[in-house]
Order: C-alpha cells, then structure tokens, then sequence
DNA sequence: TCAGAAATGTACAGTTATGTCAATTTTAAG
DNA sequence: CTTAAAATTGACATAACTGTACATTTCTGA
C-alpha cells in the first residue's frame, strides 16, 4: 500500500532506471549534441546507473532511436495539422492560429524538429520519414487557403511560403524574445495571405501569448 | 619538362593523395552521412590510401573540418549577397534573381548549405559561423527592398520571408523536378514582395534555366 | 520473511576510431 | 645515378563505445 501512494505521487517507486527515464536523457542528448551524441555510455555516465543497465529496458541502441522518432512523429505533425483546422473567421486569423505554433512550445517543439531534420543526413529512414510528415502538413495547410477561396495553384504557394519559412526559422534557431518577433507579426501575415489581421484579431493573439504591445 | 606537361593536362603529378584530395572526400562524407560520418579511416579506406598518410597533409581532423567550413563560407554567402547586388528594373526582378540561388548549384550549394546546419547541433562554432552568415544574407536581402521604397519593417519582413523559404526549402530537401518549380515561381514572386513578375521578366528567368514553360 | 521478479552491476570480448613514430617508397632535380 | 624532399605505410599506444553473460542487489507480494 505505502508503494502505491508512492507510485500515486509519481515518486521513483524504488528503481533509478526506466525506460522513461532513458528516454528523456536520449532526447536531451538528441537536442544537444545530435544522434551521435545519443550513445548509451554518456547517457549511463549522466543518470549514474550502469550502461548496461539500459539493456534491460531497451533491446539495443536502435531501438532507442526508434523510440525517439515516435516521439516526434507523435509530437509535431498532429498539433501543426490541428492548428490549420482551428476555428477562424478570415484567413488573416487563421495566418495567426498557424503562429501560434512558432510561439508555443507545447504545440511544436521546434527543437526536436530540427534536431531529427539534421538526423536524416545520415539516416534514409528518418529522410523518408520527414518527407511524410511534410507532405502532410503542406496538404493541411493548403486545405486551409482553399478554404478560404484561393484558387489551387495559389494555395499551394502560400502553404509552401508560411510552412517554408516556419522550418527556416526553425533551422535557423533563432532566439530572439518575444518583443521582436511580435512586432514583425502583422508583416507576415500580410505576406502570407496578401492581407493584414484586424485589430481585434491581433489583440486575441497578443493576448492569448500573454503580450502587451 | 615532361612532369610539367602532365601537371598542366591536370593529370596525378604521381602521388596519389593531396590536400584537396582529402578535402573532396571530405566534403562528399560530409553531405552523405554529417560531420560525424567525416572520419579519416573510412575516408582512407575510400581513396585507397593509408589512414596515416592524412596526417602528412592536415594536423589532424579538426584541421579537416575548419577547412569544410571554410568551403562553405566562402561559397554560399558571397554568391547570395552577390545576387541581392544584381541589376534590376523592378522588384520582381531582383526576386527572380534572387531565386536564381534557389536552381543553380554554382551560385548556392543547398546540400553543403543543409550539412553544415546540421552540424551546428552539436557544435557551437559551427552555430555562431551559421548566425553570422544568417545575419549577413538577411541585411543584404533587407538592404535590397529598402533599394526598391519598401519601408525598413517590411523590408525586414520581406527579407526574411524569402531567406526563411529558401532555408525552409534546404531544410526540405526537396527534389521535385524543374517544371514544377518552376510552376511556382510566378506565385513566389507576387507572394515575396506583392508584386507579379512581367512576362517579360519571367521569360528572361526561364531562358538563363534553359526552360521552356 | 522469503521467493521470484525487476533492476543493477562487473567482467569480458569485439569494433572502430584517433594520433605518433620510425621506416620505406616514390618522385623530381641536378 | 644519386640525393633530398614528398608522400606513403605499418606498428604501436590509447580511447570510446557496443553488446552479452552471469552474478548480485533491491523490491514486491503472498
């Protein structure tokens, strides 16, 4: 029974390793250094515990890297694709429900993306795998300005246009804070969809990430 | 005499390997498989040549990868700020030039482009080289629709929407055929910087990419 | 408290890489 | 043909890492 209010307050019920456990040092690894820094040796020396160890949770390094790939499958893709078919009344809006997705790290964990892009450089099956999750959300996001009445060719641009520049930023890492990258926010907008959110629109953005212009 | 006409028809001046032997295959690892897949004992065993010899040419491998990087700074960032500069009637125009990047190889080395970012997850020189080519090819961009009256924040705008897509598209990877990319063009162009190209403009683009639409 | 499951650790065997050193071979030049 | 420089090589000394086998410890539940 003390187990178990244990386990209930997600205490370590005893044990130091999981396969959770070795899961998230793969994945601050995978963020930090890459796939290569992803070895089973460093990871034992951080979580204190025997390399070994890890073989009772994992069959072998593969299966590890495997494991971390279904975390950003499940991830990213689901979250961008549910934020193209968010409610909107104009297309500026649904520009600003894409936004979000640059801003909330809970929506897409730009991170992860761009460590497992730089990952496929040297994995045909990682490669093959983003091209999936790209088709998919290049498709969820043309839906989207179609829509909204733009005609085919013109949809796929745009998709392509805010989905390009979203994975640029992403590769380019940047940090800037919040303020800056406000500012330009109306900017794309306008570029992307050809016409600048209203006042009200920009105001239930601004406020639903907590900015005050 | 005769050493000198075999050097001048470029053939082997008799030994096998050289700095730019090494270097090539460097850089030919470095887009197949990372910087990690950059190891002198495999690149030995490529150019049939004994590991060792490496050291006769390079220090040692982080002497190999400063020259990989120095490859790409000299490469990529030129020839884009490069184009920014080129002669241009109108502001669609200068994007069609600008997009020249996008299709030639000789002008920007997209998968060379795509393997150092890459890199840069797991090295922070190579990250502060990356942000200081970023900043460069962004104020150029910037610099050019200030040239065409844009106002400073919409040139930023701008210049990042286009060098974000471009980036995006490295990111991609993608290797669609030319007619439908270049099908895109035309939307590209009006989404960049509001404007449609003249047919004009587009017919002189195709011609310098040999296509015919 | 004691048996068995869960987890950890130690020892071993193998692979792949790095870099130095002292030969040795190849080439160019007189 | 000789010689010195340029290039190549194999031997040696290390260092990381992988995975397996087996022993040991720690926990759990009857």
């Amino acid at each position: 029974m003390e187990e178990q209010i244990e386990d209930i307050a997600g205490q370590n019920s005893g044990w130091r390793g999981s396969a959770e456990v070795w899961l998230n040092a793969a994945y601050d690894a995978l963020l930090e250094t890459g796939v290569d820094g992803v070895k089973i040796q460093p990871l034992a020396k951080r979580l204190n515990l025997s390399r070994t160890s890890f073989y009772w949770f994992f069959k072998d390094r593969r299966e590890l890297l495997g494991a971390l790939l279904d975390l950003w499958r499940e991830k990213n893709t689901g979250n961008l694709i549910k934020q193209t078919e968010a409610y909107a009344e104009s297309v500026s809006e649904a520009m600003l429900n894409i936004i979000d997705c640059w801003l909330m790290p809970d929506l897409f964990d730009a991170r992860l993306e761009f460590a497992v892009r730089s990952w496929s450089v040297q994995s045909h099956d990682v490669m093959a795998e983003i091209e999936k999750a790209d088709q998919q959300r290049l498709d969820a996001l043309a839906k989207l300005f179609i829509r909204f009445g733009q005609d085919e060719r013109m949809a796929d641009v745009r998709a392509r246009t805010i989905y390009l520049v979203q994975i640029g930023y992403i590769s380019m890492q940047s940090n800037e804070d919040l303020a800056v990258r406000m500012a330009r926010i109306p900017g794309y907008v306008e570029t992307f969809c050809g016409q600048a959110p209203t006042p009200n629109e920009l105001n239930r953005f601004y406020a639903r990430h907590n900015f005050e212009p």
